[in-house]
DNA sequence: ACGCGCTTGTGACCTAAATCACAAAGTCTG
DNA sequence: CAGACTTTGTGATTTAGGTCACAAGCGCGT
């Protein structure tokens, strides 16, 4: 089963299974843990866990589960958080300073190490620690310092620009917050969070369930049975 | 194809293809829109743009393409999104307070119509023109404002608690920004946002194609030939 | 040493989604 | 109005992922 390359599903997965066995390293009174109880924290099924544990290795043992601090180590290096990776973050409005003042990336493998704006009205100003250098300064400054990340936190229309410069710094992984779809080379990782839908998805959902409801209550005044048999739930 | 139940991958792109259709009805020259320049502006291939479209109902014309009034006025009727959802933010720190003064829901069918949090010098002060509230009044003005979906943007730890009061407030929907799995009632729909996941996820394919990279140079210099055969991309 | 109960690791199976590929239906041109 | 050209809509096929179910392995008690 090891050396088969990792699906992309189990990856997503492996943060969440990452924070459980955190949130267990830190009380100290558990040194094991069952697929069963790790499934339970990050809110999905036992078979799913221990599958998505058996790429990395088999690092349980029978009849036990999984050593604690072993696994927690083996995903932090499977995930390449050995050492913390320096991101930086261009665009600081509203957003782009809530991340940069945001203290939890530290234990968690990041670190925010530049800050990047255009408005002469913030370029030069310090949040946190940080000063906020010129989008210009892009490239020598994502040398200087390391920067491997880059976190984009502008409007949507200067997205693919800033995209482009990041990808020109050398930078391999991007997190987009813009509302746009950003071009990138493709031996560049672009990730979109867009709020908006979020919110979008969870409307549908919504409707669609009042709907359902909508539709029960009047069969039941009418005294028919079972409006619509497609009454699934979302995920 | 209509009437079968919109798949859930489905419904989380329409908010995108909603985006390109709304840039597009913003300059008028284009009345019309083919499913392969959907395709290029969501970053998805024609195929899927079709197939996702046709869940919806045959609102296209061969050899033409789609009407993008008619096909924008379509995706929002169906992401329940024709008249402005109210929500509610829980938790006024960095993030909270981002999403507050955040001026882009309205124009994607929002409204944050109510804001709360527990720290005494939070509550009662003005974010924007809204004053924050005490969780405890949570379900009263929950039922005043008709507010339909919340936003968990606490620490991890209350988290669950927060969600169970807006569960019983009778909130259907909650988007969690905390680094925490929440359990609700499977009435309610949660979806999480987690932003050191999507780092952490990004931090996986940076090693693993740093990993090849220098396996590939390492054989370069060793003159053989292709490393490792499963060189394959993300996404 | 042995059997019992617990838990992993994984093949087999099932479901959802992506992709392919093409007939059907339209526009446009001369 | 025929024929070339576009583009949709959708069955068929492929791929990825989720779930099931159980043999194999381990610890512990006796
Ligand atoms: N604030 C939120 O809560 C929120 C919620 C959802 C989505 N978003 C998205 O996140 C992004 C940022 O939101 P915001 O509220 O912080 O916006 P904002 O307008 O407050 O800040 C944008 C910042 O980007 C800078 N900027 C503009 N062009 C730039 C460029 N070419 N290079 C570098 N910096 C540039 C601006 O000077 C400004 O400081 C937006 O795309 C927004 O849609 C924000
Ligand atoms: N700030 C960021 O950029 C960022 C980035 C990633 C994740 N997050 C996550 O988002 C959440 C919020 O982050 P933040 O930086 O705004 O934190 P913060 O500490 O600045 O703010 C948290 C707010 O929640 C309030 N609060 C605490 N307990 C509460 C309760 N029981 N009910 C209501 N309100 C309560 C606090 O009074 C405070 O105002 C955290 O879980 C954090 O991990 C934030």
């Amino acid at each position: 089963m090891r050396n088969r390359p990792i699906p992309e599903a189990t990856v997503a997965r492996l943060p969440v299974y990452l924070q459980a066995l955190l949130s267990l390293a830190e009380d100290r009174r558990q040194m094991t843990v069952s697929s069963d109880e790790l499934a339970q924290m990050a809110g999905v099924n036992a078979a799913k866990v221990r599958k998505d544990l058996s790429y990395l290795g088999s690092y349980g043992t029978r009849g036990v589960g999984y050593d604690v601090e072993y696994l927690l180590y083996q995903i932090t290096r499977e995930l390449g958080l050995t050492q913390d990776l320096p991101a930086a973050i261009i665009g600081l409005g509203n957003l782009g300073r809530a991340l940069a003042s945001f203290k939890g990336f530290a234990e968690r493998g990041f670190k925010i190490s530049a800050l990047f704006d255009v408005d002469d009205s913030v370029v030069g100003t310090n949040v946190g620690r940080i000063k906020v250098r010129h989008l210009d300064d892009l490239k020598d400054i994502v040398a200087e310092e390391g920067v491997v990340i880059g976190i984009i936190a502008t409007p949507p229309a200067p997205a693919q620009l800033v995209a482009e410069r990041l990808a020109d710094a050398g930078i391999k992984s991007i997190l987009n917050f813009a509302p746009a779809v950003v071009k990138v080379p493709p031996d560049v990782t672009v990730r979109k969070v867009d709020l908006s839908i979020e919110l979008q998805i969870l409307s549908f959902y919504q409707q669609r369930n009042q709907a359902i409801a909508t539709a029960r209550e009047a069969s039941r005044r009418l005294g028919t049975s079972d409006p619509s048999p497609q009454a699934r739930r979302p995920h």
